[in-house]
DNA sequence: TTTATATGTGAGACACTCTAACTTTGACAA
DNA sequence: TTGTCAAAGTTAGAGTGTCTCACATATAAA
């Protein structure tokens, strides 16, 4: 970031970030908190929520294995992190998917459902953990927050699809069933189960047609 | 098992199996691959998958930590087994729960995604495991196998209900469909991800309404 | 009875998480 | 300009965990 470049140019000798391998000449790395974070993530892609290790992250980001304790309270916080910066991202391209298409349009509903599961198809590692993590974060704040935001947008559409601009129980209803069955289909798709059982997958059709099943009789 | 007694027997000075806490008299232990494989068990569902450890496993069963290595390749593969053993378990709940319904009725279905659910509510901490070795379960044939004798299940239950006892590519769709639907409830269960947003689910209901809208224009 | 094999133990190598005490540096007040 | 402090690094090491190796012991087979 810039202002990583800022601070290594003020120090005088400053030497490219170590994310690239370079040894560093500051004693002060000038942006660690944000390039564990990077490198957390990146590790947790190439090898799993399971297989990722603080001292590898360090290791990429060329510190100690004590340097993350400055920023983090533990090793899950730092995964922590990174499963927020996740949902952001999902929330994020919901939002922009979702620009295309008139209001009430069934394609709304559509697009949010590639969207999650393109998320998940993409960047599997970091989708498992956004879900994978709950048993550790029983109550956080911002976790619960950025997921009732998701849940929100679908909720919205859903009322939408119907032609109304308030939430009913009914909308509800329909939005969690919407979104039972893209979870599942992304679970299964980043395990691996659908390709074992040659099932060639269409999924634009697919999401169409549940969107349709699942919207039709709300549709008049 | 019955076979645990036999040995047990065998030993003059048997004594009680140690994952009751009693220290074993015998150096041999007579059957400790099935209390490994039990203890691992219970420590998947106290702890999570994650926080499984070989140690404690040992220390449930009154060995060395170097024992389980005598029977298992490794910890992965004594997860493996009670992998497997869930999935036996699930496949088991789910023919034994169709029996009652009359072959054809939609109530079968409903009774399979009953039992997919209730297993993953049940045992969380397996049906995590099934799912979540993917990644260093690649090519397992009897896992893949019994996965498929599974969805098999589904596949059958869903042609049968439209009318047919050869299963067509339109009945994968819709076993597809219904599949990932109670895969993701499943998982939006065990995660909390319900009652944090008080939707207060009525899972016959639920798995009515699905079984109804994916099978609605099949059952003519 | 002897011997071989299966199954246990103990010691230890190596990795990982996290803490504690120390060091360096940049920022800011005097 | 300089002195001090807090922030953010480092090294050392305790504690836990996985897994291997050499050795011990009981069971089964000869």
């Amino acid at each position: 970031m810039s202002e990583t470049n800022r601070i290594m140019e003020k120090t005088k000798k400053a030497r490219t970030g170590n994310a690239s391998g370079t040894a560093r000449s500051t004693y002060h790395h000038g942006d660690l908190r944000a390039q564990l974070i990077e490198a957390t993530r990146e590790l947790v892609e190439e090898k799993g929520p399971d297989h990722f290790s603080v001292s590898e992250a360090c290791r990429r980001a060329g510190v100690s294995t004590a340097a993350p304790y400055k920023h983090f309270k533990d090793k899950t916080e730092m995964l922590r992190e990174v499963a927020l910066g996740g949902m952001q991202r999902q929330y994020q391209q919901m939002i922009e998917e979702l620009a295309p298409h008139p209001p009430g349009a069934l394609e709304r509903i559509v697009a949010l459902g590639r969207v999650y599961v393109r998320f998940a198809v993409t960047e599997p590692g970091v989708f498992r953990l956004m879900f994978g993590l709950s048993k550790d974060h029983e109550g956080d704040e911002a976790l619960v927050q950025l997921g009732n935001g998701t849940f929100g947008i679908v909720k919205q559409e859903v009322a939408l699809c119907r032609g109304s601009d308030s939430i009913e129980p009914e909308d509800e209803g329909r939005a969690f069933l919407l979104w039972s069955f893209v979870h599942g289909l992304s679970f299964l798709q980043i395990d691996g189960k659908l390709t074992k059982m040659e099932l060639p997958l269409d999924l634009d059709a697919v999401l169409h047609d549940v969107a349709l099943r699942v919207m039709r009789d709300a549709q008049a």
